[in-house]
DNA sequence: GAATAAGCGAGACGGTACGTCCCGTCTTAGC
DNA sequence: GCTAAGACGGGACGTACCGTCTCGCTTATTC
């Protein structure tokens, strides 16, 4: 049976221990080549010579190709994207988070790395779904549960509507930043600022335009 | 150099004319696979084995697997999804119309069909962007623009806001369904109905809940 | 059924009688075909592009590429070689004969185009007798009764012995010209006249080297 | 770059060894393919099936079709037909040996297998030389050197003319079989076993019929 | 002299086989 | 006993070419 990740207890067997720098390199090697390829134009005979590893060395880890890309998901994508403390989320305006983190959201969302992984994310989810459950719950769910608070904080001040389905808001922010930046001609990074202002002001967490400060 | 699709001009050439049959059988079989397997999953020859037809009659057709997967993007959705006559979105009311046409749209996005072809079309925007790019333009574009109508109805009525940018409108509520879909637990068809319903009320082209008719 | 050859009868059928001109070209690039790349190097599509003639119009004459090619080896092949009259074989002495017509015989066993045709009639042998037999028949038949007869004419000279086997005696002529071409280094016309003049000579065809006139 | 044959060093790089069983079966398969159908009729993909063997494994040895089937032939060749020790052409009596051996003889350059491995390498001399180069180094040459020791020995006791040409005397020898074997209606044993006699009776290896013992 | 019918070049057709490439597994030598 | 290197059988790829077919045109013959 293989034995997903750096083995799990203390050197045990007898031979030579698993070298530790090896699964960092695999699991990095399988992400890029994810993001750049997809699951279908990714092999993890690939992924070996990227990572500088024999083959063998991959399938003693992990024994699919799915497996190791969720573990190579999991791993890799806790690193990316603004993220503000838990407990300034508690006690900040809403507006002025969502003012000070956007400039950077908008510069990410505009990259054609993000446009390419949300292409392969979602492009997976219907052939392998773990890998979009495992980005799902890792990554996805906190940055929503962070989102849900301050909408729920908004509605509270009026400025969301206070029968509005927390959900559904969130869906439509994020969904139409996928959606837009998977069309033909896809944003830069000022554009970006400029549609997601208009979609903070349309769900209420922005005021609208023109009003005073 | 390759003629794509049925010989152009007229039947010019001195030889056998090609066979229009196969035409339509390839460009079908080439939209199932695409569907069902992805750009690289898909290969001419299991296009040209499902079709019944030899590789070559594929090749001499389109030269690249691309092309053709446009072609047939193009051919076979045209028929796809409810679609209301011209005149009727000019006099209608647009919460008629989205009464009207909710539950069959609710119907079709929660089939795993709809699911699997939304995920490849993503999928594939980054890496062969030709693809969406013809989706867009013959499926997508129109059905903005009358959407886009019935938002403008909606702002003289004043609905929706008279100052939102309506493309942002559109991304969000097409976003949302597509990002909601390819979820982990993707709806059913009832739970695709509450879903656009919240939708819809959320930009104002549908009532908030509980008010009179 | 097809018809081998020219329309056999008269111009029989009301449609439009077949080329005959076609005939000899397609025969022709058969032929030519058949020395440079052997029977299964040639396709029925090359002898039709050579001859300048649609697929289809050879199919019409010869059902196989083996009656096809029995037929360009009957057509081209007698026209090749010297050869001497027949009244004239019956009145001169061998030895007149061979000394007259071996310089042109040399000459043409010491071509590459005569070393091509033996390797590729004798490699057919087994696998496609019909050609073979053909050419036996047409060409080296003829030959072989014209050589019996000096052989004849010899052994009641003395010069060839009495209890001699003719066709033994012919075989070991032809066939050591025909294995001496196909080895490695094959003869220029220069060796090739000492050659045959020491075949001539072992089996008695020839005086010994040195005899007086 | 490929390397013909068994890794030609010893077993340097790092890898799995190459299957020395793997080399022979793919040169036997060669070998029994080119017999059968000609160099022109087989192909590598055949040879790997007949082999029990991946196309790529031949490809790893062998870059191309001649290479390989060259090889074969240097290979398998050295088994076949009857081959008097050294040591005995030395002391024994030519028309002893030729009497002794000739019986093999006969039998085996009656088989069709014979007849088709001529034609096969006879077939091939023009259009693929060094297949029968090959074969001449390594199969014919050695054969040449006994009999042309028998015929020095024959002429020292005046039974082979003196001022014969010995090379021509084997190339009559030889060819008259390989002539013979190719014909239309091709000799069984009996008749070649008659047909060898008078063959070496006309040289001179054995004496006139009728002659005491 | 119009109708008819077969021959003709061209080329599309379904199918097969080619040599290449790459997959995941297996097997070695070395550390 | 893990590592790298790489050979292994198998299978899919895009190409090429096979023999058959189908087209529009041409060309004699027949009525």
């Amino acid at each position: 049976m293989t034995e997903p990740g750096p083995a799990s207890g203390a050197s045990r067997g007898r031979g030579r221990p698993r070298d530790p720098d090896a699964d960092d390199a695999i699991l990095r090697a399988a992400f890029e080549l994810f993001v750049e390829r997809g699951v279908d134009g990714t092999s993890i005979e690939q992924i070996a010579k990227h990572a500088g590893v024999g083959k063998l060395t991959v399938y003693r880890r992990w024994s699919s190709k799915e497996e190791l890309l969720a573990a190579a998901i999991e791993l890799i994508i806790e690193d990316d994207g603004p993220w503000p403390a838990n407990d300034e989320l508690e006690r900040a305006e809403p507006r002025e988070i969502v003012e000070r983190m956007m400039p950077a959201a908008a510069e990410m969302a505009a990259t054609p790395r993000y446009r390419a992984m949300m292409a392969r994310m979602l492009g997976s989810s219907v052939s392998h779904p773990s890998l979009m459950a495992t980005y799902w719950k890792h990554y996805i769910l906190p940055r929503r549960e962070a989102v849900g608070a301050m909408l729920e904080y908004a509605k509270r001040q009026g400025t969301v509507a206070s029968d509005a389905d927390v959900d559904v808001l969130i869906d439509m922010m994020a969904g139409a930043v996928m959606y837009r930046v998977l069309q033909p001609n896809p944003p830069d990074a000022a554009e970006m600022r400029r549609y997601l202002t208009a979609v903070y002001r349309q769900v209420g967490l922005l005021p609208p335009d023109g009003a005073p400060e």
